[in-house]
Order: structure tokens, then sequence, then C-alpha cells
DNA sequence: GCCGTTTTCGGCCCGACTGTTTTCAGTCG
């Protein structure tokens, strides 16, 4: 069937699905995870695709081979993969499904399809249920308890968390087991150590003299709903909000090779493996071992381990083996933004539209947090669900702000919409109106349904008004709610970047929106990137601390952040981006 | 399927835990 060409997205998702399926079908897992690379490397270049096709550029990425440039020719061409077609018609979607039942692998997926003939998650359900997995080799009634319990968190749950969810719940895990007799050192590992946008479950890691007592720590932590494993080195729970927690405990000396082992990811790991090897060694969690030694190479802290393989400290943020290598390699990491480096925040609501706190609670507030300056943007006057402001209003607003910076002589309060970016790309006020504001944050918030083309050329036309210092949220999608529209978001960043109108990285755990694989493309375009926490009220504004997070995983510098600049660089940023 | 300053064939990261076994396969991270 002839369709329309793949995008870089799509022709990504289809390699990691094709990976899937043949591993549900039974083929040569090296294949699978050969299709899985594939898709990795292309993800990670840079360049057009059917540019680097027809370039021959593609040929030469690493992991991509023949095969693989068949099926990228096809999609690239009319959206087809002759290889997809095939597996789909051999295996039923529903087996994806039923592979995401925890317990449930490639291996007993097919089982249960070969023998009993499931093929969703009804089924498997409904067979559980009937009793009948524990006649099949390799199940028994355990296995079969723990499918119907994976199956019905599937439906409770998304699986997901927010960044947000998972830190607090950590926090709090961190000081009571820290508090435990005998632990010496503890530590977040995982995505969240990582700093990804959404979380599986909770990673600790944990020294102590006596493990056993740590272990048991955890499965009487109140909120303990389940305790899905326990053994000498790692127990994992559930927790009533329905995170995931797993703790391991090792010796102090493993300490390190472990935190870097768990903190992942799995990409990174597999690349320090591969080095290790090739320099004759062997790494795993529980030290660096030369050929034929039982003694591993002495490393006091993760440092150490890079040292050893001739690369620089790879911050947790970055490890995703998407460009650390050569930059540790060469001493071309970046020094990453910090919450320190913040001088003010950009993007806040208050009262006048859908806020919760006055104009000087929120000021107040602001300046609490040792901040130079609070960028007030309400919403406006299009967007009658958050009470947008007319014009009337935003004369009444400006004269209130008058006060209240009247009243402080270490603190501003700068004058900004968050201006709705209407269908056609216009801003939601004559410039008359703008002319009033020290900067405007310009946003969709509706029309999410419109074609690629005119959705891209909207906001490129949006981001060209000189009155816009930012691009608020720039795809509009919500963490595990909705994706972002469909927008050629590369184009508009380089738009962005050619007039120098900053992009929003919001700070809104629900958003962290520019995505962090973004960021890197838009700061190498030269764009600016506004950390903004779109506070809602007074507490909103400690969201910034995810938008920072964020923000050093996609490798930003405070020389990027434009709210890194001191009010006097800022105000004459907001004018040069006007002039 | 991809890769190769020892290779065009024969590898492809590694270990813990679980549940099923009676020495191990499958799954997970």
């Amino acid at each position: 069937m002839k369709g329309k060409p793949a995008d870089k997205k799509t022709i990504v998702s289809t390699l990691e699905r094709i990976a899937l399926l043949l591993e549900l079908s039974g083929a040569n897992p090296f294949k699978s995870r050969a299709f899985q690379n594939g898709a990795r490397a292309l993800q990670s270049y840079e360049g057009d695709l059917a540019e680097g096709f027809a370039s021959g550029e593609l040929k030469k990425i690493k992991g991509v081979g023949k095969g693989i440039l068949t099926e990228v020719d096809t999609l690239l061409d009319d959206g087809t993969s002759q290889a997809l077609d095939e597996l789909e018609a051999v295996v039923p979607a529903g087996l994806l499904e039923i592979a995401k039942v925890p317990g449930l692998g490639p291996k007993r997926v097919k089982t249960l399809y070969d023998k009993l003939g499931i093929e969703s998650l009804g089924e498997l359900e409904y067979a559980c249920n009937e009793n009948r997995l524990v006649q099949l080799d390799g199940f028994g009634a355990k296995t079969q308890e723990k499918i119907l319990k994976g199956i019905d968190a599937i439906r409770r749950f998304s699986g997901r968390h927010l960044l947000s969810d998972a830190w607090a719940t950590a926090d709090q895990l961190l000081e009571t087991i820290g508090g435990v007799k005998g632990v010496e050192k503890i530590e977040l590992a995982g995505s969240l150590r990582r700093r990804r946008e959404t979380i599986k479950d909770v990673d600790i890691l944990v020294a102590a003299d006596d493990p056993a007592s740590v272990h048991e720590a955890l499965t009487k932590i109140d909120g303990v709903e389940e305790i899905i494993g326990s053994g000498d080195t790692k127990t994992s729970v559930r927790l009533d909000s329905g995170i995931n927690v797993d703790l391991r405990t090792v010796t102090t000396t493993q300490f390190p090779f472990a935190l870097h082992y768990f903190t992942g990811s799995k990409e990174h790991n597999t690349r320090m493996r591969q080095r290790a090897k090739d320099r004759g060694l062997k790494l795993n969690e529980y030290g660096l071992f030369p050929t034929d030694s039982e003694e591993s190479v002495d490393c006091a802290d993760e440092a150490a381990i890079f040292e050893a393989l001739d690369l620089h400290f790879v911050p947790p943020e970055l490890r995703e083996d998407m460009g650390e290598f050569d930059a540790a390699e060469s001493d071309d990491l970046p020094p990453l933004v910090a919450e320190d480096d913040i001088r003010g925040v950009l993007h806040n609501h208050s009262t006048w539209s859908d806020g919760a706190h006055s104009v000087r609670e929120m000021a107040e507030a602001a300046r609490a947090m040792g901040f130079q300056y609070l960028g007030l943007s309400d919403h406006s006057q299009s967007a009658f669900y958050a009470h947008g402001l007319k014009e009337d209003a935003i004369l009444r607003q400006h004269e209130e702000i008058d006060e209240v910076n009247a009243a402080m002589d270490d603190f501003v309060v700068l004058k900004g919409i968050e201006s709705d970016i209407l269908a056609d790309g216009s801003l939601d006020y004559d410039d008359d109106v703008l002319e009033r504001m020290d900067f405007v944050v310009a946003s969709v918030h509706g029309h999410f349904g419109m074609s690629r083309e005119d959705q891209t050329k909207r906001c490129i036309r949006a981001v060209q008004n000189p009155y816009t210092s930012i691009l608020g949220h720039p795809t509009g999608r919500l963490l595990l709610g909705r994706d972002g529209f469909d927008i050629d978001l590369r184009a508009v960043i380089e738009a962005a970047a050619e007039v120098d109108c900053a992009l929003e990285l919001n700070a809104n755990p629900h958003r962290l929106d520019l995505d962090w694989r973004e960021l890197r493309f838009a700061t190498r375009q030269g764009a600016r990137i506004s950390i903004g926490p779109d506070a809602h009220r007074t507490e909103g504004l400690s969201d910034l601390r995810y938008g920072v997070a964020v923000a050093r995983k996609g490798w930003v510098q405070a020389g990027d952040v434009l709210n890194a600049l001191e009010l006097d660089d800022l105000r004459s940023w907001l004018r040069d981006r006007r002039a």
C-alpha cells in the first residue's frame, strides 16, 4: 500500500517495532538487537534522514547496514516497510501488549501463543483464571498469580511516573533508609538519577555493614503495598502510590562500580563494558577486572572508573549513549547549568488570570528564593478558559505591578503576557498593547489538530514576530497524558535561533517541554533557552528544579539560559530582541 | 542484521533473582 513518506520519528519507531516483533516471532535475538541498535543510531543522527540517505551518509553510521537501509529506503519513499508487513502478518498485535506484563518476555509470550493461542491481555487474564497456565512447561502457580497481578497493575497504572513524583518519593526513602544503623553510603541510581522526564521505578543503592537490616527496613516502610521480591542483595516493593522501588546493597569497595552500573542507562553501560573489554578489562557492578584476575582495579568513586577507561567524568544526566563518550574522550563535556545559575523566572501566573496568588505574593515568594526578578505572564484575551486579560485589565495589572515594584528595592516584577498564538500565527493583541510589555511568552493553547505543515508555519510566524520573546511549551505535550501536536520542531527551532527568539523549557513536571532530546540541537543552533516554571501558585515556582534537571540532561550551559542573565543584561537582551 | 589493524565467519555485555527444576531457562535491568 502506497503512503506518504515517513518522518524520522516514524522511521525510528518502526525499526523498534520490527525489533520487538522479531523477538516475539522467535527470530535470532541478535537480529532483533541489530534493529534496536539501528533505530538508536538513526535517532541520534543530527541531519535530515532523506538527505543523509541520498548522500550516502547513513551508510557510514555504525549499526546501520544494508538490511536496515532497505527498510529506511521504502519508509522514506512511501512509508512502508516490507519487514514490518511480513512480521505483522505473522505476529498478532496483542502480543506486544502481553509482552508488557512483568515476568513475561518474548519466550514466554511465544509459548502462551503457540500452546494456548493467547493473543490479547483479556485472553491471558481469562486463561489465568481458568488455571490453564500451570500445565505449560516452565510455568507454575506462582507465575500465573504474578501475571494476574501484572495485568491488574497495567490497568491501574500506566507503569510510569512523573519525574517530580518519583523524586519526592526517593527523597523520603533516602532519608529513612539512610538512617538505618550501619548504612555507610546511600545514593539514588537509575533513570531518576539520570533525570528522565518519566520514571518506571526508583532505584536506591546502599553500602552497609548489615544488608539484611537495610532490606528489612524497606519492606517495613509506610506505604508498602506489596513486596515483589527480596534476596540478599536486592529487594523490590510496590508503594501504594503505584511506584516501584528497587533497593540494592553492596560493599563499600563495590559501591562506585554498582552506582555506575545501576545508574545506567543500559545503552551507556553497554558502551562502557565494550570499552573495558577493548582494554583487556571486564566491567561489572562489582568491579573492573583485568583478564584472568579476581582482583578489581581500585576505584574510590565513579570518576576513577571513567579515568581508568580514559574518559572524563560523565555526569549522570548525560549517560544515554548520545554523544557523551566522544565528548568525555576529548574533554569536551560542557559545564552544565545549575540551579544557582538562575537569576529569575519568566513564565508565571497570578490571580489576574488563572493563578492562585497575587502579584505581591508571587513576587515575595520569588524574592525569598533568591531571585532578582519575576516575569509575570498571565493569559491573553483569547484564553477564556483561563480568564485571559482584556486590554483594560492589562492597564490595571501594570499599575499594580508598579506599586509592588515601588515597595521593593532589590527585586523587580517584569510586565509580561502569555499570549495565545492564534491559528494564523499572529499574537493575541495589537502591537500598541504588546509594546507596553517587558516581554511576551507566545504559546499554542488551541487548534492542536492542524496539519504538520500549517502548525509549523503558524509557530514560525509567531517566533518571527519581534514582540515574541519566548516560544512557550513548544510542543504542547502533557507527559503521560497526550503527545505534542504534529510539528516540524527542528524547523521552528531553526527559525527561532535565526531571529534570536528564546525557546521555553517549561519546568512544569507535566510538560518539561522542550524535550531534552531537542535541547542540544537548539543550543547548537544558538537558540536561547528560558527555563520557566509556569507557576500558577507560589509553590509552583520550585518546579524550576525539574526544568534545570532536564536542561542539564539536554547539555545546556548557563550561557545558553535566558533567565541566567542578570537583570540588566536580560533587559537589554529583551530590548535587542524587539529592535 | 552488523561488524572486523588478527576475522567475510563467528561472535554479539553481564549477573541476580525467580520459579521451575534436580542443573537451568527466562526475565530483568
